[in-house]
DNA sequence: GATGAATGAGGGTTCATTCAT
DNA sequence: TATGAATGAACCCTCATTCAT
């Protein structure tokens, strides 16, 4: 029996609105480029007026800056799900943890690789300020890594003079050329061979055994 | 005694033009970004009249092709100098050898940090065709670096069983995050630091020895 | 006891909203002008809808010919007041009513300086129908000057072929300077300068005496 | 044999192209007023692309103020020709030259009613920064006439005691007052009767003789 | 009656490109 | 060959007005 006024009801139609024209204006810049897309073409895809759209956002550099915080959320929340730097013991329980993050980070970029292309690829041209946000998020990125390390080295199942943030950087490259060649071959058998390859060398390293 | 005529004395003139526009257009494009850069900007800069620019390049679109051309060359000729992937024999060797190209990527990057930005960050956000180019640069940088790994692994001083090509792109990604990193903190330490992790990943991995 | 009928209160707080609009807006547009003043400004700073606006008047131009006729009735209204033209037998009695109307129009105009600002130099500008509005109004004043003017003739304490009609224009634009120069320089003593000369450069005029 | 550079030549037209822009955005907001004039406007009835006025001027705010700088160059030249205020001896010629003045006035109002329109009326309510240039051409117009008045009373043939800058302002109200008068009645007629009027109270003012 | 969400006409401005000189 | 004046497509954004709730 749940009841709504008609005031919260409008509210949430307000919200629903404003997602949407979220969702649209991503599909629009991930299509066409951020320069390329119009408010035009983002109201028409929609269907609303094209003046309703600055009822929802500021400016054209207002949606941008929210889909870009949208994709960041939905990228570190899938991160966190289930994956708590301390919930891991050993080598071994880590090394399946960042297989599990893998397939994390595979589900999501690899589901929709306009994702990649988009926050990857094309933001960080839109602007200096874009630029610095996608060089913040690598930044957060890195100090998400840096923990899973620090609690390896604590634990002692990682080599004990790591220089963690320097090797959280260095794994997140790895990651994010895994992502980047997903753009080019995304068949799953790349992507199972880049997977595995990463791994090798973040646990191992390359050279052979003296 | 060398003399010239005036023919060709005017066309070396002309490709000296050339090479100027395209140098200032990278000043312009990396200092205000591509879609902010005016052809009269550049025209301005090198103090020629905005039409003159049409003489040498078709579009605007032209002149950023050849300025990316421009700075992919730069980096792979900076990249082969005297590091031929056959030159080594050892692991030690090819340890030295991947310093010294460590190095050369260093002073590229390093000394003018506008090459990453434009190449790396704003260049793939122009458009799709751009974007392919940059994903092109990236494959054509990953078979540079699995040349050496195979000749390694032909020589046997890594892994037998390296998935060459993968792993290949996995080392570049590190590198990626090492030039991406210098963005943001310019100083030689951390570049140091960044270095020496990305080489004992590579080398060694971050596992502690069992 | 006088009782009201239900319908005639809601009547009543009808006309009331009705006066509030036009003197917020009227705010507005003295404060930021006619063309800067949107519709959603006057219901804001009301604490109304500004759907509401539309239910009392048909648009924006609706408005702003309710504010100038509140204006031009105030100034009238105010001249008007115990000053009737043929409530004076002499000259030193005319010179005493002119003070009088001078002081109510220091009182006015000096009083806000948004009513001179708007009324004699914005309105005119809004429109081709205002213009006509605003010079309607100079009419009426010139009107009621000539009013004067003619019972002094008519008395004989003024000269006997005065050009009652071009002579209250001229007199009113006296008026009006002393407004526009009250706009710059609100200070007191200037108000009582201009008023000074302006008496007597009407009653006596400028040149020495023979 | 006047021959003339090229460049010369161009830089002539493009001042010739200038000052065509400026008159022809002068009739459209006499026409059609500031704000309902478009760019586009002005340009088609220049016969030039839209674009073309930006070349010449800043944007719409910039044209206007150099409309009206002309416009008030025009009526301070045609004041100051041959109206020197020390060129005057005595009450006699300075009725006299207080005529000519009047005369130019009338010549430069009477021969376009736009001009009076526009500066007079239209131009205060553009916005707050053009409605105090207005005043300061009321004031610089004071100053003007207060010059004249000064000469007078140096040389005696005006009251000794005369508030000149006060008066000068009271004076010019009366012109003012003229010209608005003849935007409503334009006829050679009212234009005599204002004219004769605005002198008879500036000499004399109203008063009967005692 | 009151509201404010939706609308789209309209306008200012930019800038890549052309072409006559 | 170099120039820069001219052009107009394109686009962002505002805001008066309407109307369903």
């Amino acid at each position: 029996m749940t009841t709504e006024t008609p005031v919260s009801r409008a509210a949430r139609k307000k919200q629903e609105l404003r997602r949407e024209i979220v969702e649209t204006a991503f599909d629009c810049f991930a299509e066409r480029g951020y320069h390329a897309t119009g408010i035009a073409d983002i109201a028409a895809r929609l269907g609303i007026g094209h003046g309703t759209f600055y009822r929802y956002f500021q400016n054209k550099r207002d949606i941008v800056d929210h889909v870009i915080t949208d994709l960041v959320e939905k990228v570190v929340a899938a991160l966190a799900a289930d994956n708590a730097p301390d919930a891991v013991n050993s080598l071994a329980e880590y090394r399946r943890q960042s297989a599990r993050i893998g397939d994390a980070l595979a589900r999501i970029f690899g589901g929709d690789p306009r994702m990649a292309r988009f926050l990857l690829l094309e933001a960080a041209g839109i602007d200096a300020e874009m630029r610095e946000r996608v060089l913040d998020f690598y930044e957060t990125a890195a100090e998400l890594t840096a923990g899973y390390l620090h609690h390896g080295v604590r634990l002692g199942y990682l080599h004990e003079d790591l220089d963690v943030d320097s090797t959280a950087r260095a794994i997140n490259g790895m990651i994010l050329a895994s992502i980047l060649s997903e753009l080019r071959d995304p068949s799953p058998e790349r992507q199972a061979a880049m997977s595995r390859a990463v791994r090798r060398v973040m646990y191992d390293g390359i050279a052979a055994p003296s």
